[in-house]
DNA sequence: AAAAAACCGTGACTTTTATCACAGTCAAGA
DNA sequence: TCTTGACTGTGATAAAAGTCACGGTTTTTT
């Protein structure tokens, strides 16, 4: 499990072996069932988990009960509520696992101290915001500009081959329709 | 004009004088009349620009030639395209001035100096960049979970006096709906 | 194995929003 | 000064999406 870190940074972030050592030194892993949360409204988030295996979501819930999703954590991912662990404030969102689900925790305190002593590994993270930024900005332009099946169509671009663990009605939730409203969408879509 | 950067470099950085005085002497002024680009689609952002007097829009032009506003820069705030900077590829926005403006400019050969040299100037940085990925993913949420009037209270909070550089139809641009529907929430709401 | 729950599609109806058309105000420019 | 264009509001209509209700399938749990 660790092995797929291992890659991941020797990939993404060309961390030498012992660099490499450096991060695996600080990580936790924890396993997650269906179901169970990772963090809790309310929570204060202390780490950058990656996902090795499974799927995770995050999501807010509404004054009214409703489920709110505003991103997937597939293999390869880092999830985290970043403005709950930039401030140290308590989060206002949950993040669970879909299915059975293998993570890497990395602490606060250990993250920001790879941050300050490996400087491609800094350089990385920069890489990674920046990435998640624009694309944040880019799901901003398409609600205030896209048709639903347009979205739609994005959605499975970022995420080609998410079907496996997220169910239709949660697709909608992240897009921000209704899930009939995505069915028709789909079913449109197939006919044309 | 230099003074409001200044000012807003002590404040929000706590940089030191001869740190202000580092920064200083890489800025560029720029006045814009109404209507002039800062950027247009195609161009490379070469540059971070500081707000220091008038009003700014940056946006997207759809194929159908509708304009939809990602945002606006008032005073005191930094425009820039950040995908087009960090990459060096071509823009897919425009950056244009809504009234005379005048902006400090500083080019990205000389922020990554300042940010290597000044570790406040590169703190300030990081918590520029986090707070702007929050409000980002606050608005992502606000827009898969909240009503049209929603947006409009929220939009209301975040530029409280916006109304003076900014026509109706461009906040309507911003939130997503038809400038008659952004219309018809105020009239609404003014009798509510 | 049986029961319960989750998931998905679909029709009918309601609500919301977009689009189109027109009118009035205001400011900039000829 | 007169004209033009930008901006805003509002009514009528059309399109899009939400809501409600139902049924059927699959998965999970007991």
């Amino acid at each position: 499990m660790l092995k797929i870190l291992a890659d991941y940074l020797q990939k993404q972030a060309s961390l030498t072996d012992d660099e490499i050592e450096m991060v695996r030194a600080c990580t936790v892993t924890k396993k997650l069932r269906k179901r169970q949360y990772l963090l809790q409204e309310g929570d204060v988030c202390h780490y950058n988990c990656f996902v090795a295996s499974g799927c995770m979501r995050f999501y807010r819930v509404g004054e009214d009960g409703s489920e709110h999703i505003m991103t997937f954590g597939v293999v390869n991912w880092w999830v985290s509520d970043q403005e709950s662990y930039n401030n140290g404030t308590p989060s206002k969102n949950n993040i669970d696992a879909l299915a059975e689900s293998e993570l890497l925790l990395i602490e606060k305190k250990d993250w920001e101290n790879l941050v300050n002593t490996i400087p491609r590994f800094r350089d990385w993270r920069d890489r990674l915001k920046a990435r998640s930024f624009d694309a944040a900005q880019n799901r901003i332009m398409s609600h205030i500009s896209d048709t639903s099946e347009e979205k739609y169509l994005k959605f499975l671009n970022s995420y080609p081959d998410i079907f496996n663990c997220v169910p239709l009605h949660m697709v909608a939730s992240y897009l921000g329709v209704s899930r009939e409203t995505l069915s028709r969408i789909r079913n449109h879509y197939a006919k044309s």
